[in-house]
RNA sequence: GGUCGCGUAGCUCAGCUGGAUAGAGCAUCUGCCUUCUAAGCAGACGGUCCCAGGUUCGAAUCCUGGCGCGAUCACCA
């Protein structure tokens, strides 16, 4: 139980016993009391006072009057207007931290019986992994972590994008202008290789419609019947029609594209569980969209598609099977959500991380799943984020601004490398320990850019500033933690007692309580499905930890039991760092 | 145009299940290294919480309307 719910618990029983009728827990706000008033927690009465029929001051006065005398570890309040602020004992703040530190996985939560299923990254393979995808990945491992340690059990997936025009568009490129080039051949990862060949169709494709306009051909038709569109399409054709040839050259390409994917994966540190694969859901939805056509779900038009209608639910009309009977984004995404559910029949929540520019999609799906008589549509839930900008505006993949995943992390690690060398940390370090902590502050430094925003705002990604390791950063907490360590490699066989009646200082206090918050900060987090409330706690927690350091001179003190006191405090803050930057998937080094 | 989201300090963001004098970082300025890591700390400066109404004892927070920005409304994914 959390410190609040045994506050929310005993203020109830109190009130029951002065004024013998019960207040609606849903009421009871507590909150953390302003610094600038004694006490550590706040209840506001003013929502009870038609059930104690009496003054804020008098309802609250009774109020506290009772609680000090009947919970040990209150040991004041004072009234303010309506604000009953409650102060506890220093030994119960003593005892949390000791708690705490007699658990080492303290903020972990209980297991419960629900079974999230959290999709993220679902890339396309006709290109690389750019920023945008950094945002969702991260996001969603780490909302992964959360929900773990929120005592959920976790299945990360993705659905990989492995069919459709925009692949066919890379192979016919390959297949005309290629000249077999592997990428063993031309040094590359395969993705950035196949990228490379969806650039050079985009090239063509254009310079063709330069060519049919010159001719006298009207634009829109000239985008329409470019040739190597043509052969694009006509290729999509034959693979549905299951041509060898081209399932071949589809097979290679995607394999290609994976094992990129999976060194940028690897670099990130993320992982799945289970993939999905278009190529294989795409199959099921087009059999679900037939069997909803039946049921007269779905409506059929003239020309041989197939709609639903949504304009009762104040949506549109939307598209599922072409006039030529091939599948749409819409088709797959139904086959895939119905193949989760047949593959993981205990799951009680399905996450899609995906960005915002498909709210509209999520909410149409959901809205066909349910209407095709799912009960369990209603547990899909769209994780939409917010687009990430780059100061000189929005990434356009045609007019190369785009950055590139693997040169963005790259870029961040070799700026720590060099800032860590000019800090000196180098000096005792191998050059693999170099490379290697250098490798943890730059993805540090990108990921807590990257997490510590609300998800569902749009944020400005500023290379420079991401690399400024100073204020509100990855680095920042990561070199907290670090003298963390020095402590205690220095604090060696300390004694890990803490007795009470230790005179406890404002800046202890302040730590230790902010300590003693971090479960119920792991539940908010999961609850939100936002890494950012992680951030910004654990952030709080190093400001307050920097001030309680430079203020408190850990070995020097009056007795061994406030150099205890004062280590475990460290310790536990340590630890609490690193479980919560664990949380955000960014390590923490053990000194830098 | 319809729908959805956002709008808080010069900049980047917290705070939003209604609660006391709205908080951090960056930037600017001032102090603090013979104490465990100064990538630090303490302080100063900086606000029409987009605007206007409404609900309430009380609104940055909830409701309505406006303004601004963005997304979306494809036989793309």
């Amino acid at each position: 139980m959390t410190i609040q719910d045994q506050l929310q618990k005993q203020f109830i029983e109190a009130f029951e016993h002065t004024y013998q009728t019960t207040p609606a827990k849903e009421q009871i706000t507590i909150q953390k009391t302003r610094k600038e008033f004694k006490g550590d927690f706040t209840i506001n009465v003013f929502p009870f006072l038609r059930l104690s029929k009496a003054k804020p001051e008098e309802t609250a006065q009774a109020i506290g009057e009772k609680m000090v005398s009947d919970v040990t570890f209150i040991v004041g309040y004072e009234v303010i207007k309506g604000f009953l602020n409650l102060e506890l004992s220093s030994d119960f703040w003593i005892d949390q931290v000791s708690s705490a530190f007699a658990h080492p996985s303290f903020g972990k939560a209980e297991a419960v019986e629900q079974l999230s299923i959290v999709e993220y990254s679902s890339p396309n393979t006709n290109k690389p992994l750019h920023l945008g995808h950094l945002r969702n990945i991260f996001l969603g491992y780490s909302i992964s972590n959360i929900l773990q340690a929120a005592g959920q059990k976790v299945v990360k997936t993705q659905i990989i994008n492995d069919r459709g025009i925009h692949i066919c568009k890379s192979m016919i490129a390959w297949q005309r202008f290629g000249n077999g080039e592997t990428p063993e051949s031309a040094g590359m990862k395969g993705d950035h290789l196949v990228g490379k060949y969806y650039v050079i169709f985009d090239q063509h494709y254009k310079q063709e419609i330069a060519e049919l306009i010159a001719n006298g051909v009207e634009k829109e038709q000239a985008e329409k019947e470019a040739p190597i569109l043509l052969g694009a399409q006509e290729m999509l054709r034959q693979w549905e029609a299951g041509n060898e040839e081209v399932v071949e050259l589809w097979k290679t390409m995607n394999g290609w594209v994976y094992k990129g994917f999976d060194a940028t994966y690897n670099a990130m540190g993320v992982d799945f569980d289970q993939l999905y694969y278009e190529s294989d859901t795409f199959i099921l939805g087009k059999k679900v969209v037939e069997e909803g056509l039946e049921k007269g779900v779905f409506f059929r038009k003239e020309d041989g598609s197939v709609w639903i209608d949504l304009t009762d639910d104040g949506l549109d009309e939307k598209l599922l099977l072409r006039k030529d009977g091939t599948a749409v984004y819409m088709t797959q995404d139904i086959g895939t959500a119905i193949q989760r559910f047949e593959d993981f029949p205990a799951v009680s929540r399905m996450i899609y991380t995906v960005g915002n520019e498909q709210d509209y999609h999520f909410k149409v799906l959901f809205l066909i799943l349910q209407k095709l008589g799912y009960e369990w549509a209603k547990e899909c839930y769209h994780l939409s984020y917010g687009m990430v900008e780059l100061p000189e505006g929005k990434m356009k993949s045609r007019e190369g601004t785009v950055v590139d995943a693997d040169d963005l992390m790259k870029g961040m690690v070799d700026a720590a490398y060099e800032e860590t060398e000019q800090h000196g940390t180098f000096d005792d370090l191998s050059k693999d320990e170099a490379n290697a902590l250098a490798d943890m502050i730059g993805k540090a430094a990108l990921k807590y850019f990257l997490l510590k925003v609300d998800p569902k705002k749009k944020m400005t990604f500023n290379p420079k500033e991401s690399i400024d390791l100073n204020g509100n950063t990855g680095p920042f907490i990561q070199y907290a933690h670090a003298r963390i360590k020095s402590i205690e490699r220095k604090a060696g066989d300390w004694n890990q007692s803490v007795t009470s009646d230790l005179a406890v200082g404002e800046k202890e206090l302040d730590l230790a309580k902010i300590i003693a918050e971090y479960p119920q900060v792991i539940q908010d987090a999961a609850k939100e499905y936002s890494p950012a409330v992680i951030a910004n706690y654990v952030y709080d927690l190093v400001k307050t930890y920097n001030s309680f350091y430079q203020s408190t001179p850990i070995f020097k003190a009056d007795s061994e039991a406030e150099i205890s006191w004062r280590v475990m405090l460290s310790v536990v803050t340590g630890r609490i760092i690193a479980s919560g930057m664990n949380l955000l998937g960014i390590q923490v080094p053990e000194r830098m």
